[in-house]
DNA sequence: CTGTTAGCGCATTCAG
DNA sequence: CTGAATGCGCTAACAG
């Protein structure tokens, strides 16, 4: 029954106590299950806990328990597009295991725009976040960054147990997904399909996601023994019109690539609207790989092939490593994440040759 | 001087009281210049406080003083595009005031699919999410829906306030932007640009977005006397197939549409296939206007003119509103954040009649 | 100006 | 099985 109680004064354990005519401990032991209680005085407890709606006090329990079951999230920048599918594996995670998440928005791309290089630009903010959470007594933190990059140093938790996600770093644990190997599959892909001369378009040399899919399409070059020309090489700045302007270069090359690897959706895109300005048609002429899946890419025309990012399990799986920390467990080394082909509709056999 | 303290325990008010030689109460006061204490007391205690890297306790801070400057925000879902940048226009305000923010992730789109509108599927955890963050003793609640739909009775905060954004609510206060008027601009600014026969594509037509949308169309084409023809109206379900479906119908009328409003950006890119696939040139032909500035709408072909959503405002305003409430301070009613039409590439005038 | 002290709501001894 | 008492870290009266 609903007692239409319009209270806003909290009610605490003592009141119900003095009502049931029992002591605060007792009404402890009810709630907690601490330690066996008589069954005809628990149902009277239990009653009039229903009856005045009374919940309990966390911040009370905290106190007094020293846990918090919350963990702090530091993000980057939310609106990012990796960032919100990270959270959600960690709010998967802390779902299921009676945890809360305290989220920090460092709003990085709004205050410093591209700049996330230069570390002291931001660096107080994350100070000031860290030492807010230090306050709110949680008990570990992730850190959610917004490029793949080494942010050794960036911030110091004295001792407690951090996790880093989505960038690097050197003397904490980091949790990114296996960049190099979905290069490698992407190519080893396009070459199962029949491809010989695959083209690659990079993002930015000087970063790491960069560095290290170039290793994976270079490994898988060599190991196939597939042609390795310097003029399939395209350098990109992660933005659609290097892209664009990469892929026309590719296409005026006298013996052009069938196919091309490129390092994000955005740039592939851009490659997607080359070949039509060419009138190169994809994938009959071209075969296009992504990367990211970003959700426009199943919009554009044709759909586009694309890695998918595992960043749900990349979330999911910073959580479970914290919480070992946090619960003084040995970190086992996990897995690098692996990213997954998406096969839509923008790679084929080249010249409509078949291949089994 | 940093002292390579390599603690887990804690440091409390009651150690650097010890150390400094002064009471407890003495320290408080230098913490929080509650009072006036002696220049020189005041520099002992702040260099015992650096020596051992004090930390305040909020959760201690909290229990006394009854306030935990945290609010409690509800998402229905943060992978869904709306949701992240709400979230950074909370954050932002959240920012300027001392404020932390509990983040509480529904999963709806992955736990209950589109059946969002079955209130019913996901009660239970609307429920468990405000129980939780009422026993963590929030100031007050932000529910983020990801649809704007009606969720009244949806969830009951026992008189914590709250407000609601991107949904309607019957009882309470809810941010929502101005759906009507910015269709009505829109179809203003197609006949600024010379356009008269100008059609719609809507959503499906049970949604609250849809009718409001088709109202500020309605009112603009009576208000212009513009041709209002049920041939020129139809009828999508918010994704790319449907889009691209309506528009052929449009394209095969004898007289066909020069303008067309299209009530997302996602059927808008179906618009632009069906464009494509027909032969017909966008804008010289066809002139589109989307909604909802999704970021691939920048990528399209060419660049979507589309109106954008004042996401960010409307997180900043919930959080305003729900201070005040907070705060006991009268809820003075705030103008709906407005749309902002982003004028791109894919409206031109008709026929390339040029008007003033 | 500074020290003493009483709780905040709860969990947990320790006695009955 | 239950009650009284203690204290978590801190703030704010109240007393000097």
């Amino acid at each position: 029954m609903k007692v239409a109680r319009t209270v806003s004064e909290k009610v605490s354990i003592k009141e119900i106590a003095a009502k049931a005519n029992v002591s605060i401990a007792t009404v402890s032991y009810v709630l907690n299950g601490t330690r066996n209680v008589r069954p005809k005085t628990k149902e009277r407890v239990l009653r009039v806990i229903e009856e005045l709606n009374y919940q309990p006090n966390d911040i009370a329990k905290s106190l007094k328990s020293k846990k918090t079951n919350t963990i702090g999230v530091i993000a980057e920048d939310v609106t990012v597009f990796n960032v919100p599918e990270i959270i959600d594996g960690i709010n998967d995670y802390a779902d299921g295991h009676d945890l809360h998440i305290v989220l920090t928005n460092l709003r990085l791309h709004k205050r410093v725009g591209h700049h996330y290089a230069d570390v002291e630009a931001y660096r107080k903010y994350a100070a000031n976040a860290v030492s807010d959470l230090m306050s709110k007594q949680v008990e570990g933190i992730i850190y959610v960054g917004i490029h793949p990059r080494d942010v050794t140093g960036l911030i110091d938790t004295r001792d407690k147990p951090i996790v880093y996600t989505y960038c690097y770093t050197q003397n904490d644990l980091s949790i990114q997904y296996n960049d190099e190997q979905a290069a490698y599959d992407s190519v080893c892909y396009l070459r199962d399909k029949g491809h010989r001369r695959i083209a690659v378009i990079t993002g930015l040399m000087d970063s790491i996601p960069s560095r290290l899919r170039f290793n994976g399409y270079y490994k898988a070059v060599m190991e196939h023994q597939l042609p390795f020309e310097p003029q399939l090489i395209k350098v990109g700045d992660w933005g659609l019109d290097s892209g664009l302007r990469a892929t026309k270069e590719l296409l005026e090359l006298a013996e052009p690539p069938t196919a091309v690897l490129v390092m994000n959706d955005v740039m592939a895109a851009g490659t997607l609207r080359a070949a039509w300005e060419k009138g190169i048609r994809v994938p009959e002429e071209l075969s296009i790989i992504g990367f990211d899946n970003r959700e426009f890419s199943d919009y554009l025309k044709p759909r586009l092939t694309t890695m998918d990012l595992p960043l749900h399990e990349m979330g999911y799986s910073s959580m479970r490593s914290l919480m070992r920390m946090v619960n003084g467990e040995p970190i086992e080394p996990v897995p690098m994440p692996a990213c997954v082909m998406l096969e839509r509709e923008s790679v084929a056999p080249p010249n409509g040759v078949q291949t089994s």
